[in-house]
DNA sequence: CTGTATCCCCGTAGATACTG
DNA sequence: CAGTATCTACGGGGATACAG
């Protein structure tokens, strides 16, 4: 067995970790926060990352149990991700995460118009 | 700029995963917690971890200030590293974590032996 | 509109041997 | 004892084009 196979099957905080230890799942998940969104709106929200990788997160999120996905069988195709119980549960964790780094931050200061996940005048991630 | 640039510098909680969000890192300061270790008594806990990667994720952890590295200048030479109250404070969210995983873990069941971060028998980190 | 299919780059981390 | 030095392997993530 892998060492990373151990990793996310063995250890509760591995697994955990896993789960939103990616680059880009803990951002999906404070955009999708309490409501559906569609990809679309998804990929322009943080439009920063690829619609290929935001596909392949959106699924390992679905496997993971943090996200549900509901497809229209519509012309044109409408999908809409919302998050689960699960996925709702870890948002607490990820402000909890933000405060952390922001109260012991020591030098290295951005500017406030850049500690917003969404920038105000173009609407788009700036993650 | 590139993106995870970006992510490293402009978003809090990008900060914060980069921060932690290595494959080692929680699991390091779980097991420096609140005492100092020596390099080799971590390396010994965490027996699947190659002493290399060992020492890079505590130097990113130093870099991070997360943990302090006191070297005592003898023969044979002995390092002990340390959480910092920075380290200190991730604790508690990372016991959130692994709360959060078990309470929804859904079917796969991972025998007890299994779920704790330190084998009794063996003393040696099974992650 | 919501994705796949390719291809590629680069960084992480593993193995092994060596050093002060 | 506490690391470095190399080399290698793997996989995530990005760019772009295409598909249903």
């Amino acid at each position: 067995m892998k060492k990373n196979e151990l990793m996310k099957h063995s250890c509760p905080l591995g697994k955990a970790m896993s789960a939103l230890g990616s680059k880009w799942k803990p951002i999906i998940a404070l955009v999708i926060k309490d409501r559906k969104l569609r990809f679309g709106e998804l990929a322009v929200r943080i439009n920063v990352i690829s619609r290929k990788v935001l596909t392949d997160q959106l699924r390992e999120m679905e496997t993971d149990g943090l996200v549900v996905r509901e497809e229209f069988k519509e012309i044109p195709p409408r999908v809409e991700y919302s998050l689960t119980e699960k996925g709702l549960a870890l948002l607490p964790i990820l402000y909890m995460l933000e405060e952390w780094e922001a109260k012991y931050q020591n030098k290295e200061l951005y500017a406030e118009k850049d500690c917003n996940l969404l920038d105000k005048k173009s609407e788009k991630a700036v993650v």
